[in-house]
DNA sequence: ACTTTCAATCTTTTT
DNA sequence: GATTGAAAGT
């Protein structure tokens, strides 16, 4: 299915009521009226989706039936006719999430997901929302979205010129830093002066201006810009938020307790409007604090919302009573939460299991001997889920996996778009779909190698800063002129005619064929094929997966959006697999069995929550914790190792502070089936194919340890091989100069070159000049880079 | 212009 | 350990 809607985003301006309308349709489809929607849901449940009038705070606990009461009240609204689908506000913080939504309100109404075109996560709303309006924030609507490593890159650009060392300032943490701001809504004018100073001696705001000038000179945005400027056309508009206040008669938002300071005044400015606001979250699940999450959104809803009603889901249907026994009671040391009793409905169930192991790799024996155990008993792999901490102790998981041939899956792992082959290949795309797709441009003019070098990009960069135009267009001027030498220059002439060969067929092919055309006319498939590192194939395949994930949209624009926002894709396999991923990513689902491995201290809680957010980074931790215990029905396994592999360096580590915070009435301490298997001698069936017996700790044993990563590392294609992306330094003088005298040319005037000396103009043509050289003889070169004498 | 080598740095969670 | 950048060599 695809999330992006693939009709384009003026579809539904206007609300005319479609003939037998939806609502009607919806209310067919709900069976006669009667409200069989309602049928099966608890009291409170009832009631949260039957108050439709005035902000409503739907606080549901972990597996109290959340989502549900967020569809099923959609499906009321219909039902009774108070608004149509388009008329109804629906975001969420995941893709999953709202792919979910739709899934369900479909499921419940009939397939009117269609009608549903303001059901998405907040930045793929807000993406809609600044598309019809680009013009006012400076942008055209043909925007690109830069995902973090385009931004990356642009930042390096900004600090190179601005002269800042990125050994003392690296890029990452002015990123990190801009997000910051962002998240809390700050424009670079009201970011505090005490913090602008905090990068580079006092430059931070700066930069962060500088960047954002960038970024409306490229027609591109960051995530965070997807709030930011929509707020802000909200804010200079009323008549623009106006509108908005007469489409939305109706809004929902779910996870509320993960909302940041500028998505709630995204909220809080169409929420102006009818005030028909639904919020449903569970501050006891707020882990993305590090993120700019704000807890204190949910805890300050009733003060912010005055009249607000309050309704709390406490039925959990989901755990039986020993989980969720142990989980409630360690977050209840948590204070500063609004409090809910979750009650069991169910059965006792099985304890929480606590289990103690050696090292790292016993840890992920014992727990395959385990699911090789519920294997046997029949158990749905697909009910099995492994949820860790930190993405590297996955590591060690697959890798047993991998020898015991346990089929597996990786949520969130290393992302499809993110691969340097897809986004090789996506930057080909994106410079047709764009021309004037800089960053794209930049990624692929030497890939593969062309001889197209760091010389030849500044001089593109140059020739396109001063001119203000695309590097594209710098190109194809270049290829014109001699600026550069001949063999770069053919080189570019060639690329950028392919590329306006391309763009044309783009008008008339079929995308999938055209994206195939490109990568095979291109040489980049060619790249792969002579690539002969292990990987090479597997990239290779992945290309072939993403021509045919192109498949299921309309266009190559339609497809490069759903790109942008959606950096996951949809694993629809449909074989069992245990499931392994963070515990982040868990939040949401369910398994019958969950294995958390990795609760030692230091890493969960994790060291750095602790030092740099203190009793609140812990709070943070703990309901990481609490999340992962409530994500088991019937099983959660909880396991700690007395040494770990960390930077490559053993350590030793003690068990996690939060083993002694679970009640001992729910929780049992066994030994881990492989316990002690590694003395050396006795191994365990299990573990013959292991041919490094003896002590675990041992150089040699390291080494072949590491030899095995790599191995099954390429067979899972996530091999990163070095990436290089040309460091393009831009600016220096002569660009700051040249950019200063724009004016044309006449006849006969006289110029400096840099490069070529002094000249006489015996030829205008646009912005080419040929020119009469004293030493270098007659050359075409472009006017910015002359000046007058 | 490209490749190799070496040293330095930093290790969470992600729309 | 892994990734990254810069310097030296081809």
């Amino acid at each position: 299915m695809a999330e992006t809607n693939p009709v384009p985003f003026f579809d539904d301006d206007l609300p005319a009521p479609k003939p037998g309308g939806i609502a009607a349709r919806a209310l067919a489809a709900s069976g006669r009226g009667a409200k069989d929607y309602l049928a099966g849901l608890n009291p409170e449940q009832c009631e949260a989706v039957q108050t439709l009038d005035g902000p409503l705070l739907v606080l549901a606990g972990a597996g109290t039936g959340k989502t549900r009461v967020l569809t099923t009240r959609i499906a009321h609204i219909l039902a009774t006719g108070r608004a149509r689908p388009s008329e109804i506000l629906a975001v969420t913080f995941t893709n999953k999430a709202s792919r979910e939504m739709k899934h369900r309100v479909a499921s419940l109404v009939g397939d009117v997901a269609e009608g549903m075109p303001w059901l998405g996560t907040f930045h793929s709303i807000g993406t809609k929302i600044l598309r019809r309006h680009a013009e006012l924030a400076d942008l055209k609507s043909s925007f690109t979205i830069l995902d973090t490593d385009d931004q990356i890159r642009l930042i390096k650009q900004i600090l190179s010129a601005e002269n800042i060392d990125e050994k003392r300032w690296p890029a990452r943490s002015l990123a990190w830093t801009i997000d910051g701001w962002k998240n809390r809504g700050l424009s670079p004018k009201e970011v505090p002066a005490g913090e602008g100073a905090s990068f580079a001696n006092g430059k931070g705001k700066q930069l962060y201006e500088a960047y954002q000038e960038r970024l409306k000179t490229l027609n591109a945005t960051d995530f965070g810009d997807l709030l930011l400027e929509p707020i802000r056309i909200f804010r200079e508009s009323p008549d623009v938020l106006a509108q908005y206040h007469r489409r939305f008669k109706f809004m929902l938002v779910d996870e509320y307790q993960d909302t940041n300071v500028a998505q709630y005044l995204w909220l809080r400015l169409l929420a102006q409007g009818p005030r028909n606001l639904c919020c449903v979250g569970d501050d006891d699940q707020s882990i993305y604090g590090w993120r700019g999450a704000e807890v204190d959104n949910i805890l300050r809803f009733e003060k912010d919302f005055p009249g607000a009603k309050v309704i709390r889901l406490e039925r959990n249907y989901r755990s039986d009573a020993h989980i969720l026994g142990a989980a409630s009671h360690l977050i209840a040391h948590n204070q500063g939460r609004l409090g809910k009793t979750l009650r069991p409905q169910g059965e006792d169930g099985e304890m929480v299991t606590v289990a103690g192991s050696w090292d790292s790799g016993e840890e992920a024996r014992a727990i395959g001997e385990e699911i090789e155990q519920f294997q046997r008993q029949d158990v749905s792999l697909d009910e099995v889920a492994i949820l860790v901490r930190a993405s590297f102790q996955m590591r060690e998981f697959e890798d047993r996996f991998m020898t015991l041939g346990v089929p597996y899956r990786v949520i969130g792992g290393p992302r499809f778009y993110e691969r340097q082959e897809i986004r090789d290949a996506l930057a080909y795309l994106r410079c047709v779909n764009s021309a004037s797709d800089d960053l794209a441009f930049e990624r692929i003019v030497n890939t593969p190698k062309r001889g197209l070098g760091d010389a030849t990009v500044q001089t593109l960069n140059g020739i396109a800063r001063s001119a203000r135009i695309p590097l594209m267009e710098a190109a194809r001027m270049a290829a014109d002129t001699e600026e550069l030498k001949p063999k770069p220059r053919q080189t570019l002439r060639d690329l950028t005619q392919c590329f306006q060969r391309w763009s044309h067929a783009a008008e008339t092919m079929k995308h999938t064929d055209l994206a195939e055309m490109v990568l095979d006319e291109s040489g980049y498939t060619e790249m792969w094929r002579q690539d002969r590192s292990p990987d090479a194939a597997g990239r290779l395949e992945n290309l072939k997966e993403l021509v045919r994930s192109m498949d299921g949209f309309e266009n190559l624009q339609g497809f490069l959006e759903h790109v942008s926002l959606v950096m996951d894709t949809d694993t629809g396999d449909a074989d069992e697999k245990v499931t392994l991923m963070t515990l982040h990513a868990a939040k949401g689902l369910e398994y019958d069995v969950v294995f958390l491995p990795g609760w030692e201290e230091g890493l969960f809680p994790h060291q750095r929550s602790l030092d740099e957010n203190g009793r609140a980074g812990l709070e943070e931790e703990r309901r990481l914790a609490y999340v992962g215990i409530t994500r088991a029905k019937k099983r959660a396994k909880i396991y700690f190792a007395s040494n770990r592999r960390i930077h490559g360096m053993w350590q030793s580590s003690i068990p996690s502070r939060f083993l002694d915070e679970l009640p001992d009435t729910h929780v049992e301490v066994v030994e881990a089936p492989a316990a002690f298997s590694n003395r050396g001698f006795g191994e365990s069936r299990f573990d013959r194919i292991e041919p490094f017996g003896s002590t675990y700790n041992t150089p040699g044993w390291q080494r072949a340890q590491q030899r095995r990563e790599t191995f099954t590392a390429n067979s899972f294609g996530n091999g990163y091989s070095g990436r290089r992306g040309g460091p393009t330094v831009i600016e220096g003088e002569l660009v700051a100069k040249s950019t200063a005298n724009a004016a044309s040319y006449e006849l006969g005037e006289r110029v400096f070159h840099d490069k070529f000396g002094y000249g006489d103009i015996t030829e205008v043509e646009g912005n080419k000049l040929t020119v009469q050289f004293d030493k270098a003889g007659q050359k075409r070169v472009i006017d910015s880079f002359v000046k007058r004498v």
